[in-house]
DNA sequence: CTGAAAGCGCTTACAG
DNA sequence: CTGAAAGCGCTTACAG
């Protein structure tokens, strides 16, 4: 503030000045602001003093490039994803905390995932987390050969990556756990068609169905992670409206809202005709008037561990890849209870 | 791919890898890559032949050091905030049209619009993008005076910088344009309390209810731009059923989405009952089975616009600072018809 | 603690 | 086109 300028400030305070106003050598300054041994508290005061007048911040540029290391871990991120967001919420400390910095790089309409990558590597990122990654294993495997690359959400198996997702099999144990201990039976599914999870979700069904005796009722529609597709499925159902099942587990949220709104218009009240579960734990999940039955799958934990998985590879280089499952948890809300009857 | 190494490779070539491998000059190559003149179409093509075979990409924090000028604009995000994912969509290409790179910031738990506004100005960015800013001015004016800042969805009168903004005003007006001409009278206003935005909206709804003669029945309930305050509003409401609006206005879409929800309840249909409308065109607002009139505030041309004002501010910095103000457009949806009667 | 020096990977003139 | 040089703002070791 003891500016007094008028006007943009082109030429910013350098190191330099801060010796200069501080009365001590430019080494100094750089080794106070490296929180290094060497100074004494008074001098450190004093270039916290001179430096915080003359608004001087350190250039990350110029650090990074006399450190030949940047210290910087780069986040493939698509914004609308609500998924995303929660991770990036973890993933911003558990980087302070080992002393990294994270440069988000957008995929959206016109800007795809290669272009979001690449952007990243000019900007020299140690370490890149994809998050939701659709990139080929070619690609996967060439970056990772430049940077310490961590997808989240899928595996790259034969790439070279460490890698964390979610123990989809379990999340989807613990809805049909849920469900026929709630005494249900009749569970269909409405999958995801090809969507990130879904193959696993769809598998892992019929898996918890038959540990539960019900293999007969094994019943897969298609679906596609949209409303619309969610709404289709349950218009199937309501076809044949003798042979209706009494839950149905959507692969993710958004069909789940479909069916859930399908069954309303027909006139079926939830959970008293019928239960409904999704998967993902998204906000709309959450909403009052919706309040779903779903899974979350933790991405606290999956930032977290994604952050470390990259720190590991960026500073053991002869660490192995490593594949880090977290365990999701099943969110019991108000669209699931016991069948009539 | 000529790499044929295994492992990660440390040390990534640098332009003098480059220089060598095609045979020319360090300069030459720095020219060739910074698409300017005095090299031969020959040559450029072996230079980039040769850059692809060794995978070179120049380094940006070396780039942004020598040129003295990053021609970096951050944008300081909200990931949750959909609006804020249309405008990214925007900027990204309008700032890559003017050869500008974009670095993402977020806030989020745990990480204030400071801390996210500090790492892009240690990034020494030339433009800043302030996405639905909660900044107090005095902050604003100062980080202005190191960076073309401008703030999207809100003003700062005095502090000196541009501003791109949505002219509510105009928002507001079409609503109650479109809803006075299906022949409302008593419409409700929902409003946003100190929500950004919500004092714009709540005075400009009673200019436009003025201006149609319905003074008299001007009334604004207390909300907070959430489905639970929307809900509240709305039970409020049902208290005196005798007096029922036949129109409600929230101030935003999730509002809305609560007000529609407590009159489902409470058995009144929509928009068969009462009309329901809101504010943003949020991607709640377009699913089909809310289906909710509202008003979109044109995020790609806010998004483009702050872009270009950055951009003037940094590359004219005699420019004086402007306000934006972009004509949002009335999206009809299902949600409003005329009244009963 | 200081001070001088080299280097990170580029850009930017400049003489030839 | 080349080639040598200075500089961007730091870090890093090193002799004193």
């Amino acid at each position: 503030m003891a500016e007094g300028g008028n006007g943009r400030r082109r030429g910013k305070p350098t190191m330099e000045d801060v010796a200069a106003k501080a009365g001590v050598s430019r080494a100094l300054v750089s080794l106070v602001f490296r929180d290094q041994p060497g100074a004494s508290e008074a001098t450190r005061d004093r270039v916290y003093q001179a430096a915080a007048e003359l608004g001087y911040r350190p250039d990350t540029a110029a650090q990074m490039l006399a450190r030949s290391r940047t210290r910087v871990i780069g986040v493939m991120v698509t914004m609308r994803n609500t998924f995303h967001a929660d991770l990036v919420d973890a993933i911003y400390p558990a980087a302070e905390d080992l002393g990294y910095d994270i440069l988000l790089s957008a995929t959206s309409p016109g800007r795809d995932e290669r272009q979001a990558v690449e952007a990243l590597l000019g900007h020299r990122c140690e370490g890149l987390l994809l998050l939701g990654p659709n990139l080929d294993p070619e690609y996967v495997t060439h970056v990772g050969r430049q940077a310490a690359v961590v997808p989240v959400g899928r595996r790259y198996p034969d790439c070279g990556v460490s890698s964390v997702h979610a123990a989809e099999s379990k999340g989807v144990r613990q809805v049909i756990d849920h469900l026929a201990e709630l005494g249900h039976r009749d569970i269909v599914h409405v999958d995801g068609g090809d969507r990130p999870g879904s193959a696993e979700r769809r598998k892992a069904y019929r898996t918890a169905m038959r540990r539960h005796g019900l293999a007969d009722h094994i019943r897969v529609l298609a679906g596609k992670h949209t409303e619309a597709a969610g709404a289709e499925a349950a218009q199937q159902l309501l076809a044949d409206r003798t042979h209706l099942p009494t839950a149905v587990f959507a692969s993710n949220d958004r069909a789940a809202i479909g069916v859930l709104d399908a069954f309303q218009r027909a006139g079926l009240s939830t959970p008293g005709d019928i239960s409904v579960a999704g998967y993902d734990d998204s906000l709309l999940a959450q909403l009052s008037h919706i309040d779903l039955t779903t899974v979350n799958q933790n991405p606290q934990r999956q930032g977290e561990l994604a952050v470390r998985a990259a720190v590991a590879a960026i500073e053991d280089p002869d660490s192995g890849p490593q594949d880090h499952a977290v365990d999701p948890k099943l969110v019991i809300r108000g669209t699931t209870a016991q069948p009539r009857g």
